[in-house]
RNA sequence: CGCGGGGUGGAGCAGUCCGGUAGCUCGUCGGGCUCAUAACCCGAAGGUCGCAAGUUCAAAUCUUGCCCCCGCAACCA
């Protein structure tokens, strides 16, 4: 029995509406999830991470408390990712008792061996971004980052002894220089490792709304909790055998910018508590608009909701993976979205499904034909399937998705080879049968394998094929055995297109 | 000298680690076909791979210097 695949998200900060950024992450991680189910079993965690002085001061400024402020938001989120097909084994929430019991067990444990003690923290501190500052990064007793004034803050923290984990971590990274990707994020980490790590604070005592250190002296650094979210949902202390299950993790999705937290400090916690680091750290890049990061002070945040309207959800999910190779930033703008969906999912996939189906309705009412004895170009793209498994759960999504795209183009250059329309007027039936035999078939197979990524077209395409629900997700030893085959008598149905084209122009 | 990424035909990108006919998508132009969502198929034009020097039989690819763009730098994926 092989172990799960065990894919976490970064639990999504809410201190405010959801973006498209966070989708591109959690479908990722949901068509990873897909796409390790079709070998064995997965298990996909996402959430929320909802304590802070941020969410405390959004939550006062709308008159509420904190917890009813997270309560009313939570399900937008949830309604999102629904929005987009995506399905998650389970959502945690920081504030839930279960995350909250984990927190402060880690948190005396460490207390316990020594690696958090009690300390003093000084410094600039700036109370919208939670950060304190050295005094050279100061911009005239300004924040560099927000350009607030800051204030000096002395207080007795609990640390966390990094600096003792930096050889271990050292180690590590030259040990296994696969375990954070992309290069350059590794690159990255590397060189900070290098310059030298220091301890940190984990402790807040200038606001409450956290999750309290046991014993008292305030509440625990929101970084800190959320960390211990991807191990408080498996049982970490409460099911040691659903723990171990699971951990460590196959890959955990982050942020570029939050690199710095899962591959330094979350192992380094992670080793004080005796557990291992997870397999694989993968840092995607940032959806840029026209080159510029996406964000509320910009003003150039789109509502993803009325992306998937405008699009549809599978399209939007598809865009993601396919336009930029993973890790690096890409440039999204509504134009590349609609090129997209009319040119590769419209022109290529979508009218390659439809001809065919129309055709098999027009010269065969619909009825699969019976099967060829053999079709050489099925037989090419035998092991597609495979390659294009490999490719996903290697992260290359882009090469997985040109490697599908190779056989939809074979599919679509072979009826213009073979010309069906002549075929039928000379009545030369055997030959006619075995073409529209291949091209459902091969719809059959494209539809299994691009499932992950469009789960709701896909199985829309397996039920015009005449094919049972479900099946579509079956696991692929058995779906693309050789006998499971379409079976000749199967009705089908044509329907609209797919795809439907969009026009490019005329953004709203 | 804070760290890092990037500059490749009109646009967006791959290729650079492990030197050896510069590839893909879109767009443009020409042709074919008619089953299909003005879709599909074939062909063509278009690049001295940021600049300069070096190494080499050979450099987009290695070395050095320079120019330009962009991220990150404790909580916006």
């Amino acid at each position: 029995m092989t172990r799960p695949f065990y894919v976490t998200t970064p639990i999504y900060y809410i201190s405010g509406n959801p973006h498209i950024g966070h989708v591109y992450t959690t479908v990722v991680a949901d068509v990873l999830a897909r796409t390790a189910r079709t070998a064995g079993p997965a298990f996909f965690l996402t959430g929320t991470d909802e304590h802070g002085q941020k969410v405390a001061n959004a939550a006062a400024q709308a008159g509420k408390t904190p917890q009813q402020w997270c309560d009313e938001l939570v399900p937008r989120w949830q309604s999102l990712f629904e929005t987009y097909h995506v399905v998650y084994d389970d959502f945690i929430r920081t504030t839930q008792p279960r995350h909250e019991r984990v927190v402060q067990r880690v948190f005396e444990r460490l207390r316990e061996n020594g690696d958090v003690y009690l300390g003093k923290y000084e410094g600039w501190y700036c109370v919208n971004d939670e950060t304190f500052w050295l005094e050279s990064k100061l911009v005239g007793r300004k924040c560099p980052t927000c350009g607030r004034e800051v204030q000096w803050l002395s207080e007795d923290d609990w640390f966390f002894r990094l600096s003792k984990y930096a050889p271990r971590l050292l180690e590590h990274y030259r040990a296994h220089p696969d375990w954070v990707r992309p290069k350059s994020v590794y690159n990255e980490m590397m060189a900070l490792l290098e310059e030298g790590l220091e301890d940190f604070s984990v402790s807040r005592t200038n606001f409450d709304w956290g999750i309290p250190i046991p014993g008292g002296g305030g509440v625990i650094y929101v970084w800190f909790d959320a960390l211990l979210n991807y191990i408080s949902a498996i049982g970490w202390s409460v099911d040691d055998a659903r723990f171990h299950t699971y951990w460590p993790a196959s890959v955990q999705l982050v942020g570029k910018e939050i690199a710095r937290f899962h591959t330094l400090i979350w192992p380094a916690v992670l080793w004080a508590l005796g557990e291992e680091a997870p397999e694989l750290v993968f840092a995607h890049g940032w959806i840029t608009v026209e080159g510029q990061k996406i964000g509320k002070s910009l003003g150039n945040a789109v509502d993803p909701f009325a992306l998937a309207q405008r699009f549809g959800a599978d399209s939007l999910r598809y865009f993601l993976l396919r336009e930029a190779p993973f890790g690096s930033d890409f440039s999204y703008s509504e134009e590349k979205i609609a090129q997209r969906h009319n040119s590769d999912l419209g022109n290529d996939l979508g009218n390659l499904a439809h001809r065919t189906l129309s055709m098999l309705q027009r010269y065969r009412e619909g009825i699969i034909p019976k099967a060829p004895a053999s079709t050489p170009l099925l037989a090419r793209f035998e092991d597609l399937p495979e390659r294009a498994r490999a490719a996903t759960l290697d992260l290359r999504f882009r090469d997985a998705l040109e490697a599908a795209w190779e056989m939809v183009t074979a599919l679509n250059r072979d009826v213009e080879d073979r010309k069906p329309w002549a075929l039928h007027k000379e009545g030369r039936d055997d030959e006619l049968d075995a073409l529209l035999y291949e091209l459902c078939e091969g719809l059959r197979r494209l539809a299994i394998l691009l499932h992950p990524v469009m789960p709701e077209r896909m199985e829309e395409l397996w039920r015009r094929l005449g094919l049972a629900d479900g099946d579509v997700a079956a696991p692929w030893l058995q779906s693309l055995a050789a006998d499971a085959s379409i079976a000749p008598g199967t009705k089908t149905v044509l329907g609209d297109p797919l795809f439907p084209r969009v026009e490019v122009n005329g953004t709203p």
